[in-house]
RNA sequence: UGCCCGAUGGUGUAAUGGUAGCACAGCAGAUUCUGAAUCUGUUUGUCUAGGUUCGAUCCCUAGUCGGGCAGCCA
């Protein structure tokens, strides 16, 4: 496979799939020079985690194999496309490849266009890649663009019309509908099938002109309205559309359909294998007709499909994303409880826990239902490995240890990860007031709990022992503090030191604890497939988020926005990007850790 | 009722004519100043029926079940 180390993360090797076996071969032939794959989203919603198995295998595939993999906007559509879109797919695309595949990635010079090379009677058109690490940033670079090659495309068309291949049809779009018949009814030809080129041509050039309202004609592949595959019942190519694009601006009021512009841009860029989703496969026959029917000189691109990701408890379409944005269930396309990788990022998700669980999935033709379980691990195992220890209390108790004196301060250092010897450690202030989670006190707890209990014992850690002597509540029952003595021979180095007791809890310093911002997320439905029954709104779960304010060690004021925490026994923890400002902390829970405990009910 | 694609433990995936393996989840134990991590052990599987073959998860046929396809969306 590849030489290099792969950065990911050192226990993935590069995966094994079927379309990387594919290629191998493809490889092993020699069949092309360079192996250029392409991932090709439209810039119409943010890019979700199943985009990011896409990028994984089409970014995986290019590094793998010397390759290179271009961005390109699949724009099309000028009604559905917007530049916010195209930023933020930009941004995401560059992120999750970091360091890992940005020498594969192509973009091209800003306003770079195909250039003509064909010669004589053979249209041909190419434009190649400039990779932004090589070049210095992507200063002066783009990515892709299908609208770019509108013109490009437009001569293609007209080839295909004086090839006899295609035709304009005046029918309306209800009538194409009812010519095209159903799958199991062959559909019917059209009355403008049988049209001249000449008039083709000359009709062609004044939709191009804008002589023709929306909906009037389109060019259409003649191919056979009997086909057993409905996308090769004479299919659009073209529609007219008066509407500006978001790239292109008023220079276009006819645009060309996904078949017929994809395969040609994949072709302008000499891609090799055009990977994507499964329900492109009845599309397979039209991308190879187009490109046949051309005559090209250079190397046909070809396309391969796999399984889309479906994720348990999630959804995963950009409609229905974009209905949770609009409808205000999540606060925006980065909501960290969004699928989305900007979500996901904001979140705290490291790129190399999604390019760990993008190989640990695979790639298969088989549409599978992947457990959320295989996420989370893939988080907590990249967070565990990387994250400092920290002690954080969410919902605080006061405990007065009452046995010490006021002021009084006992040091003790504390490891900043126990698997990490580099990590290094930091001092940890025991004082006569602390604070401790609600979780960990219990007036009357189930059989099994270890931790604090009135009369009972508990380890603070890296501190000492304590004995709950007291509960203290006020006039309504409600408790307001725990009178503890602590036993200073359990510090670590004292003359009881290994003293065992059952549980061992976090805690923090009244006096020297910073207030923060917490946001506790969980997933945002409560069944595993909350579009099963088609309607996914009614399985949100109420609490996905919330928001409480914290004590943390103080060590946390001077935590940074690239640095990942785990909050001992809570979960792992990363500042809000968007929302932390100075001196104002916002945490989000990635994820919590793995919890075993059964809360006494087993 | 047309065409295309698929089917391996609970879940996801390997094995491409020769011992069904891995990961997640689960369970049990060890260890633990995180009920985490780590370590050890372990339950559970080739959709069905025929055929080819010394031998089939693999090749062939039929069936069953599942997914996709009838936008001037991608």
């Amino acid at each position: 496979m590849t030489s290099e180390k792969d950065v990911t993360a050192s226990p993935s090797q590069a995966p094994s799939d079927f379309v990387r076996d594919i290629v191998a071969q493809h490889v092993a032939e020699k069949r092309y020079p360079k192996i250029v794959t392409r991932f090709p989203p439209e810039p119409n919603g943010y890019l979700h985690i199943g985009h990011a198995k896409s990028i994984c295998l089409n970014f995986g595939i290019a590094r793998e194999n010397n390759g290179q993999c271009n961005l390109r906007m699949d724009d099309t559509n000028p009604t559905k496309e917007d530049v916010e879109y195209v930023e933020s797919i930009m941004e995401d695309v560059q992120w999750l490849i970091a360091g890992w595949a940005d020498h594969c990635l192509g973009f091209k010079p800003k306003g770079k266009l195909p250039e003509a090379t064909g010669t004589g009677s053979t249209t041909d058109f190419y434009l190649g890649a400039v990779n932004p690490a090589a070049a210095g940033g992507t200063s002066g670079l783009e990515p892709f663009f299908a609208s770019d090659y509108f013109d490009e495309i437009y001569a293609f068309a007209v080839t295909l019309i004086k090839r006899g291949k295609a035709y304009v049809c005046d029918l309306s779009p209800e009538d194409t509908e009812k010519y095209r018949g159903a799958p199991d009814k062959p559909g019917v030809d059209s009355p403008f099938r049988t049209r001249s080129i000449e008039e083709s041509l000359a009709l062609f050039e004044r939709m191009k002109a804008g002589e023709f309202p929306n909906g009037a004609r389109t060019l259409r592949a003649r191919i056979d309205m009997t086909s057993p595959n409905v996308w090769l019942r004479d299919p659009v190519l073209y529609r007219i559309r008066h509407t500006e694009h978001h790239h292109t601006g008023a220079k276009w009021c006819i645009y060309p359909m996904y078949d017929f512009a994809h395969c040609l841009s994949d072709y302008i860029e000499g891609i090799t294998h055009s990977i994507c989703t499964l329900e492109f496969e009845v599309h397979r026959p039209l991308y190879d007709w187009i490109l046949e029917s051309l005559g090209l000189p250079r190397p046909l691109p070809h396309q391969y499909e796999f399984a889309r990701l479906s994720l348990g408890y999630t959804v995963m379409s950009k409609r229905k994303l974009m209905q949770l944005v609009q409808e205000k269930v999540v606060l925006g396309w980065d909501d960290p409880r969004m699928p989305t990788i900007s979500g996901l990022r904001r979140r705290g998700v490291p790129a190399t826990a999604l390019r760990q669980f993008a190989a640990n999935i695979g790639v298969t033709k088989f549409s599978s239902l992947t457990d959320v379980a295989v996420l989370e691990h893939a988080i907590r195992e990249d967070l565990n490995a990387r994250s400092h220890r920290r002690f954080a209390v969410l919902r605080p108790i006061k405990v007065v240890l009452t046995n010490l004196a006021e002021g009084q301060v006992v040091q003790n250092e504390a490891v900043n990860n126990p698997g990490d010897p580099t990590a290094g450690s930091r001092m940890l202030s025991l004082t006569r007031e602390v604070y401790i989670d609600a979780d960990d006190f219990m007036e009357v707890p189930p059989p099994k709990y270890f931790r604090l209990r009135p009369g009972g014992e508990v380890r603070l850690k890296y501190g000492c022992v304590i004995k709950c002597d007291e509960v203290v509540k006020d006039a309504s029952g409600a408790l307001v503090e725990l009178r503890c003595t602590a036993d200073l021979e359990t510090r670590a180095g004292g003359s009881n030191a290994t003293k065992k007791v059952k549980g061992t809890i976090h805690w923090v310093s009244a006096a020297s604890a910073i207030d923060a911002e917490v946001r506790l997320y969980d997933r945002l439905f409560n069944v595993p497939e909350p579009d099963a029954d088609g309607d996914f709104k009614a399985h949100i779960n109420p609490n996905s988020l919330e928001v409480l304010t914290a004590k943390l060690e103080p060590s946390l004021a001077s935590a940074t926005l690239e640095d990942r925490y785990q909050f001992e026994r809570l979960g792992y923890f990363a500042l809000d990007p968007r929302d932390t400002a100075l001196g104002k902390p916002v945490f989000n829970r990635t994820i919590t850790l793995k919890d075993t405990w059964t809360g006494g009910k087993a």
